[in-house]
DNA sequence: CACATTATGAACGCCCAT
DNA sequence: ATGGGCGTTCATAATGTG
């Protein structure tokens, strides 16, 4: 509403002045911080292939090495077509599983399976077990856990135990979540502690043998210092729960380690791993429709529409805290944002444009739990259009461009050649008062397509990086220096929220948390969540950042430094290093987290991709689930306290 | 090797006329 | 219903340059 934008509250929060004072104070840091990079370079680890065209003997060879026969194989591709692994997989899971599999079971064990366990492994484990989540997957531990006959020798976890290539979830690997205690000091095996007894009876009274819960409470360190120290009353219930979310993770990683070309499994439709649902909910087939993105896009209200959905009801299983609040690209492939929402504990999307915060648009998608009443935006205001933006090239726009607003600021921008092109073509007509049709549409799309602007008669050019940075809410030189090169701040850029918007709806947080909260901001980048938060005057008393590049981890932290700020900012490289002891340990140190934050890869879901856009199970864009796993992990764990 | 430059469509959703 | 036109898109890979 216009009354907002004028008047504005009483944000004392005035960006640029703010900025500059932080910039005189450079040199001063108070704020204490630390660095835990001990991974840098770890992308490169899963580097071999996995571009090149899935070749139809490679993908026998890929379902026959999880051990399926090369005959039922080669029959499953034929009648699904080469392209849908996953109705594939589907066929040879039902083929497969042994007692006329319901397609419940089925989904189940495709869930099951696509966490890296064998399909014999699932197959055995849901026979033996309920069909609980929960069960199936102590079953699975119990299973892998005998297999690997590595009871109370953990210590070997590190070792290739397996030798089968049709188990790879027997990679030693695999379990070392439980056992990878290497960061508790006194860790030793203590005398089973009262509660164990009673853990167990539970345990058997679930249905599972008295010698199945034990090996599990071993597994998972019941008995063990390190587990009482996290969960002095740790419940059946959490027990299981943490199974659960230990083996996504590992299994996520094993998956990923040794079969890096295999798409990343999709849960079944209906299904969710939330431990109050029961197979009921499984078996009813899905009659959600497919998400649809809105139109006008803006979401549950903007700052100029404030009140279009006042008020809506979250599932039980998503409400915080922690809050959490995750971020991609609106228009990715068919399916994708159905995927993310049934894991993010079935939250609809909030579905924004940010050309309704500032000159540029920016259709994305946000997953989160925050309250909606009450937002506001931040001031001072930006520029709300071109003309605003951009007022230097308003001298040179002819009146036959129509934009007010620029397209989606991406990670390129046009060649030299291009704009020479134009020139040349606009030239060609200079005597008329204006160009014919033909050369007005071509210059407009190509206009449109590279978001060029006029700076100077005939002549158009791409966006400088600082304003990129303006457009996209961030302190001007944000991006600049500090050995960053001129491509990389285009790419940075490109890959980072818009910072009005995100703060718009991260806004409800200052009023929430007067003394500040703590944040863990996955895939950070450029620091957008952060500076959001900033901007906002939310403090922020511990930020565990991570963020794969080295020079994007240098601007937070400079930034970071430069702002005065008084928390600790940790920062990761890779969200692989986040594991269950990590968080855990984190959790203990702040009190827990407030706040789950990140927009994951969309490297594999941007329409601007050509080469590799293969959706949710891309290569990056897989990273998706890195963020559930770890976010669920906060979630469970803080839920015990 | 680091960095800069350049060329390279397809997959959607939407709209509107059949 | 349906099919074609239209507009948009957090990019990758190959090559050049220094």
């Amino acid at each position: 509403m216009d009354e907002n934008a004028s008047g504005g509250d009483s944000d004392d929060i005035d960006w640029n002045t703010d900025d500059e004072l932080e910039i005189a104070s450079y040199g001063l840091p108070s704020c204490s911080s630390m660095t835990v990079n001990d991974g840098e370079t770890i992308a490169g680890s899963t580097e071999a292939s996995s571009s090149a065209g899935s070749s139809s003997s490679k993908m026998i060879d890929h379902f026959v090495g999880m051990g399926f026969s090369e005959e039922v194989v080669a029959k499953a591709i034929q009648e699904n077509g080469e392209q849908n692994t996953d109705l594939i997989l589907e066929a040879l899971l039902k083929h497969s599983a042994s007692s006329s599999a319901s397609s419940s079971k089925s989904k189940l064990i495709d869930h099951f399976v696509g966490m890296g366990f064998s399909v014999d492994m699932v197959a055995k484990a849901i026979q033996e077990n309920d069909c609980t989540v929960n069960a199936v997957l102590v079953g699975l531990a119990i299973h892998v856990h005998d297999k690997a006959g590595a009871l109370g020798q953990s210590s070997q976890a590190e070792q290739h135990i397996n030798s089968d290539q049709n188990s790879p979830e027997l990679d030693g690997s695999f379990l070392d979540g439980f056992s990878d205690t290497d960061s508790f000091e006194g860790e030793e095996i203590t005398n089973p502690d009262p509660d164990k007894e009673e853990k167990l009876v539970s345990l058997a009274s679930m249905g599972y043998s008295v010698q199945e819960a034990s090996i599990a409470m071993e597994r998972c360190g019941v008995h063990s210092k390190y587990c009482d120290s996290l969960w002095p009353n740790t419940s059946i219930a959490e027990l299981t729960d943490f199974i659960c979310a230990a083996q996504m993770a590992k299994a996520a990683d094993a998956l990923l380690a040794e079969i890096e070309d295999k798409p990343r499994p999709k849960p079944s439709n209906g299904y969710h791993k939330h431990k109050k649902r029961r197979m009921l909910d499984y078996e009813k087939p899905p009659i959600d429709e497919p998400i649809r993105l809105p139109n006008p896009m803006i979401g549950f209200g903007v700052p100029s529409n404030p009140d279009v959905i006042v008020h809506r009801s979250l599932p039980e299983a998503a409400a915080g805290p922690p809050y959490f609040y995750y971020e991609n690209v609106a228009l990715a492939p068919k399916g994708v944002w159905d995927t993310i929402s049934r894991f993010l504990y079935d939250v609809e999307p909030e579905f924004v444009d940010s050309k309704y915060f500032c000159a540029a648009a920016r259709k994305r998608g946000y997953v989160h739990n925050l309250p909606i009443e009450n937002r506001h935006h931040l001031v001072p205001l930006p520029p709300q259009n071109i003309y605003e933006a951009l007022p230097l090239s308003r001298k040179w726009w002819p009146s036959w461009d129509t934009r007010s607003h620029l397209n989606c600021l991406q990670t390129c921008i046009a060649s030299a050649k291009l704009t020479e092109r134009i020139r040349k073509a606009l030239e060609e007509c200079d005597g008329e008062p204006e160009p014919p049709h033909h050369v007005q549409k071509f210059v407009m799309d190509e206009c449109r397509k590279w978001n060029l602007v006029w700076v100077g008669r005939n002549k158009l050019a791409p966006l400088e990086p600082d304003e990129v940075e303006m457009l996209l809410g961030f302190p001007k030189n944000h991006t600049r220096g500090g050995g960053i090169s001129r491509t990389d701040r285009y790419k940075s850029l490109g890959n980072s929220f818009q910072v009005d918007t995100v703060a718009y709806h991260l806004s409800v947080l200052k009023e929430m948390y007067p003394d500040g909260i703590n944040v863990l901001s996955l895939f950070s980048g450029i620091g957008g969540a952060e500076v959001a938060l900033h901007r906002l005057g939310v403090r922020m008393k511990n930020v565990v950042s991570v963020d794969i590049s080295e020079v994007n981890r240098n601007i937070v932290r400079s930034w970071w430094e430069q702002t005065n700020q008084k928390g600790t900012l940790i920062d990761f490289a890779d969200v692989q290093q986040l594991d269950a002891n990590r968080i855990e340990q984190m959790i203990n140190a702040f009190g827990g987290f407030d706040l789950v934050i990140g927009g994951s890869p969309c490297n594999n879901l941007a329409g601007s991709n050509r080469h590799s856009r293969d959706g949710l199970e891309g290569k990056e864009s897989s990273l998706f689930y890195d963020y559930f796993r770890i976010l669920d992990l906060v979630k469970n764990m803080m839920q015990r306290n």
